[in-house]
Parts: structure tokens; C-alpha cells; sequence
DNA sequence: CCTTCATGCCTAGCAATGCTAGGCATAGTG
DNA sequence: CACTATGCCTAGCATTGCTAGGCATGAAGG
């Protein structure tokens, strides 16, 4: 699968993971590659700046806790998220119709 | 629905629409338009690098025709192109499922 | 004839985003 | 004290679609 086919999708599936239960980064990245049968296999470079975004956006938030004596911020979502993900969701439905009607259209 | 959402997806939209019956850059424009019901409305500073990149990768090649009096750059798929359309879709199938598991996935 | 407008193509530069590569701090082990 | 593993973070890059604007040809108006 191509690199560049997540841009602008990693938004809402990062809220999809984080709205199913509360997690750290790591947590998120391997509940990514759960979930996806491990088509997901996304770099911490890739998954923190991102949850950063959408922490900065009001979509998440975020505290340090500490387990096995590690430093880990948990992230959870927000009211604004939880539409943001509606959204995101619709969104993702007319995109892949619009996609198959031009992809699988006439052939 | 968000620009970023097409990003990597858009070559595989192009490939199947001159695989459809070849076309100058306008009517690519208009064929995007009408088989996605008006979702995919796009630009032609868009379309038209993309065409060039696709052409430069060997996987479509123009050629010039004058209709109306006007020059038409009209593109045709070639067979490494085909090729690729088939990899697109099949890569789109496991990309939709992928998605439709974390975004559809629990909630 | 000269000006204005429409058709159709093209490109420079921008902004957004995911990735590569590398760094920081703490805890446990020899 | 050195070394490794866990977990987080960031700088800089490459790609890609978009905005804004330009070029050439042909038709319409004074």
C-alpha cells in the first residue's frame, strides 16, 4: 500500500482508536495494527505529531501517568472529537463512494 | 469532504478515466465531475501536473490533436498503465477494508 | 483592422502531511 | 558505573494537491 493513500485519513482513524478506549502512543499505534489486521504499521514519527494536531485542535486531550514506573501520556477525547469523528466518518462514506464510482465505474 | 483526502488516491482516479476512453485534460475535469455525482470538482492546476507525472511514469502517453481549431493534449492509457489501474484497485479494496476495520471497527 | 473575450493548456510557489533518522529521560541488569 | 530497553519527542525531507497567474489561438464587436 502506498505511503501517501493515509494523508488525510489518519485523522479520523486516530480518533476512531482513541474514542474505543483510552490509550498511550504506543498503545494507539498497536491497537492500529490490531484493528487493521496489520495493514496499519504506522512509525512513532508518524502517529505522535499527529495526536499532537489533534490534541492542539481540542479533539483530544491528554495526561502523564505513570506505569511500570514509565512516563506515559494517556490521551482521550473530547466532545469536539466525538463530532469530529461523526464527521470524519461521513466524510470517509462519500469519499469511498465517490472513489468506486469513478474507479470501479464503467470497466 | 477535506482536500487532503484525495492525496495519493488521485492517479488511480485518473488511470481509470482514460482507461474509459481517452480524453484531453478538460474532459478528464468534466468526467471526474460527472461519474462521481459532482462530488470530485477538481482544479485544473490539479489535474493537469498529475496527467504529466502520470505520462513522465510511462503509464499514460499524450498526443496532440487540434479540434475546433483549438490543440488538444489527448491521453491514452498504455499497458504498464493498465497494469498499475489494476494494482490501484486492488490496493484501494484492501486500503477501504483496512479503514472500514478501525473506523466502523467497535463502536 | 484592432480590441476584447472565451477556450484550453501550462507552471511557480505554497501549505499540509506522513516518513526517516536521531535524540532525551527513566528503570533495570551485570 | 556502563549498557540496554521502554516510551516519548522533534527536525528536516519528499510528495502531493491547491491557489494564482500566464500563454496561445479563435470568435465577436466597434
Amino acid at each position: 500500500m502506498k505511503a501517501e493513500a493515509l494523508k488525510g485519513h489518519l485523522d479520523g482513524l486516530l480518533l476512531a482508536i482513541v474514542d474505543g478506549g483510552s490509550t498511550h502512543g504506543y498503545g494507539v499505534i498497536s491497537a492500529l495494527h490490531d484493528r487493521s489486521d496489520g495493514a496499519f504499521d504506522l512509525p512513532e514519527g508518524t502517529v505522535y505529531p499527529a495526536l499532537h494536531r489533534l490534541e492542539r485542535a481540542g479533539l483530544l486531550e491528554s495526561s502523564w501517568s505513570t506505569a511500570a514506573g514509565r512516563r506515559r501520556r494517556v490521551y482521550a477525547i473530547t466532545a469536539a472529537g466525538r463530532a469530529a469523528l461523526h464527521d470524519r466518518r461521513a466524510d470517509w462514506r462519500s469519499f469511498t463512494t465517490a472513489v468506486d464510482a469513478v474507479l470501479g465505474g464503467v470497466a
